[in-house]
RNA sequence: GCCGACGUGGCGGAAUUGGUAGACGCGACGGAUUCAAAAUCCGUUUUCCUCGGAAGUGUGGGUUCGAGUCCCACCGUCGGUACCA
């Protein structure tokens, strides 16, 4: 297979062009500071989502992403924008360290070869990044700033009443105390019931449980104490502010749900003594709480339990303790709880009620507690009629609905002042008076919980945080920053959470009782701010200068990243984080925009050619390398653009690459031909002389789709459109090189090499034709619409909808005369035989339609 | 269950947003070239028939001169999510 003969030199041709870019910076993108820097070109910013450097090398739906970006990079270029367009490595991660642990090898030697590999498979796929700015977020003087940027969050607080950061040093000027300023700080520590993973020596997200879990690790709940990130505080605007944003509805969404905002009041019920807060988001069926529900883990419950019940509440608090998150899940279809023996009373009916303990209530959302309203409630009337509580409608539905179980809105009933009130009202009223009363508020709640950002890891930045002899966190003083991790003899997790680098006892130790924090961040930290640095990837004195941020990321329009290319599975991880970081350092006066990500498209996963997901396991995995190897760069990248659209999933296809390879083959053979001794040069068939009217339409029509499309990303049926016009010229005798220039413009960005290799050989021949010393270097060309008009047109003739006839008439044909020409065909004329033209349809350069009967 | 995306030839997919359904590519079939093959080039290729047509974009209805596109109901596939009060 290897051995068949190549159809065109791209393994001499790609390798070279690749070298030639690179040896004359072709790709380097000047920041405002530069002396060679033109102002006077608009900016476009264009990034791929980062990869994680790993051990298996690129896989094929890396390129897919990073070619889309790099067409709309080449192609804003060639457009006259100052492009940024750049590339690095998210390469701090637990692989990294599994690798360690195994080895005993620091894990920055197995990254470094990792990167390497990454960065050869990348560079041979000609993308026009500026090396230059390759970033690496393992790097000393990345970690600094990622450190540096966690320490702005530790100096800060949120001002709720100015809605946005501040520093604390303010806190601390009004005279607040060590504890109120650290109760209040973006940045804190906490104990909170965390996953923790014995095996992996580590505490995980909750997201990202379920990947570990699946992979055989075992992961359990406990308490500890961890560095949390007040991202709670920034959850509406998180959530308002995605509007303006050119995202993908989908992802705004998911990430709208994440937060998972909603409105509703707060009511106190009384307990005894006790007050017992419920959060519902229907006051309006507060006179159909039938009983209370307390989380098992509700503070309040070893007060209320009664004596004879506290036996079976304390069973029941073991068993739930104990289970794990898996276990609840697949316990969660049969619902579960105890009597605590307590009666609490409804502070808008005085009434009472008894209180229970059940885990379908957590403790972690709204207030642990909850008043039950069967009737219109799915859970809670699931856990009434397997207990036999009471079922009271206070919602009367709209008409021909069943009220048992309705969560819709409707008219309040059986609600004493609230009756006859449509829901929205009810809601308002019932809210009211308990504020009139003080027994209860208006309140909103959000499903986002503040983010677990430590971890017992090696692989990861080391906090700059230190523990003085009383017990108290401080900041590590910024001129000490980057603090980076020790050497360790080995990677080892020990089994229990005290993180790994608490084995450096020299490094912790700092004497005096100081003692440094040994948890390290998430891989996340790095990924929250790595399009900043591209701005200004080398400066020493800080994360981004202020001309380059104001350059790249502000601007008059939204600012910020202008096209952003990854996969859905950051829709709010990844992207949630960063903007969170983001408007931090806006707040805090460091960014000139609020939001990082203009615009976002998701690309589609690429399947393996079975139509299932690639998988080493399925043994569908393709490997870039072979497929540049066997059929070139340019090859694999318009086969990846022309599978399909960009956001659509969609299997591999081998014949699909070789379908674009003879593509491609037929390109190089319109102007190349082979000699005798194998070697190609300039086809005799190039001239130049004036291309035909018939070509020229072709071209233009091709130079307004293939701007068209690439301008919308629509890279499928741009490529498509190249393939038409190729395939007009290989039916010419004579190809004048001014039928090919342009061609080769529109063809560069998404095939650079041959672009770039055919270009110089019809220089050389034809300089006249040759404004450019590169095929990237050309303007890119404008259609002329006088160039697509057609004297003549052709038209579809229907009678009553159905296609009879197609006629040929002069352009600017008055409608009655088309009219005429329509009616008076043969074939139309036929199908109209004894029946009466009711009405005559004429869409202008379209069709007729004849309507008769 | 809920949320989201989608359903067009043998296959990947086009269709200017209500105006010629199937562009382009793959595969298949036929031919040219060749000692032969590969490669290349030229045709044909939605289905059915009586070669003039008829049907046809998941299914059933509707709006319209005209529907893949809009509306209603349903079926199916894929992805996400899991008791958030």
């Amino acid at each position: 297979m290897s051995e068949r003969r190549k159809q065109f030199p791209f393994h001499d041709f790609e390798p070279r062009w690749q070298a030639y870019w690179e040896k004359h910076g072709t790709f380097r993108t000047p920041n405002p500071e530069d002396p060679d820097f033109d102002p006077e070109r608009p900016k476009y910013y264009v990034l791929d989502m980062f990869p994680y450097p790993s051990g298996a090398g690129l896989h094929v739906g890396h390129p897919e992403g990073y070619t889309a970006t790099d067409i709309m990079a080449r192609y804003r270029r060639m457009n006259g924008f100052n492009v940024l367009h750049p590339m690095g490595w998210d390469a701090f991660g637990l692989p990294a360290e599994q690798h360690a642990i195994k080895t005993g090898e620091h894990p920055r030697i197995n990254t470094e070869q990792n990167i390497n590999n990454f960065r050869r498979q990348l560079k041979r796929l000609g993308f026009s990044y500026d090396w230059e700015r390759e970033i690496n977020t393992t790097d000393p003087t990345y970690v600094r700033w990622t450190q540096w940027i966690f320490l702005q969050l530790y100096h800060s607080y949120y001002d709720t009443e100015a809605r946005q950061a501040r520093p604390v040093a303010e806190l601390e000027a009004k005279g607040w105390s060590r504890e109120q300023i650290d109760a209040v700080r973006l940045a804190y520590v906490d104990e909170v019931p965390v996953n923790w993973s014995p095996d992996l020596g580590t505490v995980l997200a909750n997201e990202e449980v379920e990947e570990w879990r699946s992979k055989g690790h075992t992961v359990e709940r406990r308490p500890l104490k961890q560095w949390m990130l007040r991202i709670t505080a920034y959850a509406d605007r998180l959530i308002n502010e995605l509007e303006g944003l050119d995202w993908p509805e989908g992802i705004k969404l998911h990430q709208r749900n994440w937060i998972g905002r909603s409105e509703g009041a707060e009511a106190d019920f009384t307990i005894g003594e006790e007050k017992v807060t419920v959060f519902t988001t229907r006051p309006d069926t507060l006179f159909g709480a039938t009983y209370m529900v307390l989380s098992p883990e509700h503070p309040l419950v070893d007060r209320i339990t009664t004596a004879e019940r506290r036996q079976a509440v304390e069973a029941y608090r073991t068993k739930v303790g104990s289970r794990s998150d898996l276990e609840r899940t697949e316990l969660n279809k049969e619902k579960t709880g105890e009597q605590t023996g307590a009666v609490a009373i409804n502070p808008m009916t005085g009434g009472e009620i008894p209180v229970w303990i059940a885990d379908y209530v957590l403790m972690s959302y709204g207030t642990g507690a909850i008043m039950a309203v069967p009737a219109h409630d799915e859970r809670d009337l699931e856990f009434a009629t397997k207990f036999e509580l009471p079922v009271i409608q206070v919602v009367e539905p709209p008409a021909g609905e069943d009220w048992r179980g309705f969560t819709g809105e409707g008219t309040a009933i059986n609600s004493g002042l609230l009756d006859g009130l449509p829901t929205a009202e009810a809601k308002a009223r019932a809210t009211q008076w308990l504020e009139e009363r003080e027994l209860g508020r208006k309140t909103i709640n959000f499903k986002l919980r503040d983010w677990l950002f430590s971890r017992q890891r090696y692989w990861g930045e080391p906090f700059p945080i230190e523990w003085d002899a009383s017990g108290r966190h401080r900041a590590i003083p910024e001129e000490e920053l980057p603090l980076l991790a020790p050497e360790l003899d080995d990677y080892k997790p020990s089994g229990s959470p005290e993180p790994l680098l608490s084995k450096a006892i020299d490094w912790v130790d700092r004497g005096d009782g100081v003692r440094r924090e040994t948890n390290t961040m998430p891989q996340w930290a790095g990924s929250c701010w790595y399009y900043l640095r591209y701005c200004d990837a080398a400066n020493p004195g800080a994360p981004i200068s202020t001309e380059a941020e104001r350059y790249w990321m502000g601007g008059d329009g939204d600012g910020g990243v202008d096209l952003y290319v990854g996969g859905t599975e950051h829709a709010v991880l990844h992207l949630l984080y960063a903007r969170f970081w983001h408007k931090v350092l806006y707040d805090l006066g460091h960014l000139s925009k609020p939001e990082p990500f203009q615009r976002l498209v998701n690309q589609g996963l690429i399947m393996g050619e079975d139509g299932q997901k690639m998988s080493k396991s399925r043994g569908n995995v393709v490997n870039p390398d072979d497929v540049v190897d066997e059929y070139g760069a340019d090859a694999l990248r318009l086969y990846e653009m022309f599978m399909g659209p960009l956001e659509q999933v969609k299997p591999w296809s081998m014949k699909g690459v070789e379908g674009v390879y003879r593509f491609l083959a037929r390109v190089w053979r319109v102007v190349m031909e082979e000699q005798k001794d194998g070697s190609f040069r300039l086809a005799a068939k190039i001239d130049a002389s004036d291309p035909s009217k018939d070509l020229l339409r072709c071209l233009h029509q091709t130079i307004e789709k293939v701007t068209s499309d690439t301008e919308k990303m629509s890279f499928n049926t741009a490529i498509s459109q190249m393939m038409v016009y190729t395939n007009a010229l290989t039916q010419e005798q004579r190809v004048p090189a001014a039928a090919i220039v342009p061609f080769l413009a529109l063809l560069s960005p998404y095939a650079p090499h041959m672009a770039e290799e055919l270009y110089q050989v019809i220089r050389e021949k034809f300089p006249a034709e040759a404004p450019a010393t590169l095929a990237s270097d050309l303007d890119w060309p404008v259609h002329d619409p006088a160039m697509l008009v057609e004297d003549e047109i052709e038209l579809v003739v229907q009678v009553n909808g159905k296609v009879r006839d197609r006629i040929r008439v002069a352009r600017d044909l008055e409608k009655e005369a088309i009219e005429q020409a329509a009616v008076t065909s043969p074939k139309v004329a036929a199908h109209l035989e004894g029946l009466t033209i009711r009405k005559v349809i004429v869409v202008p350069g379209r069709l007729i339609n004849v309507v008769a009967n």
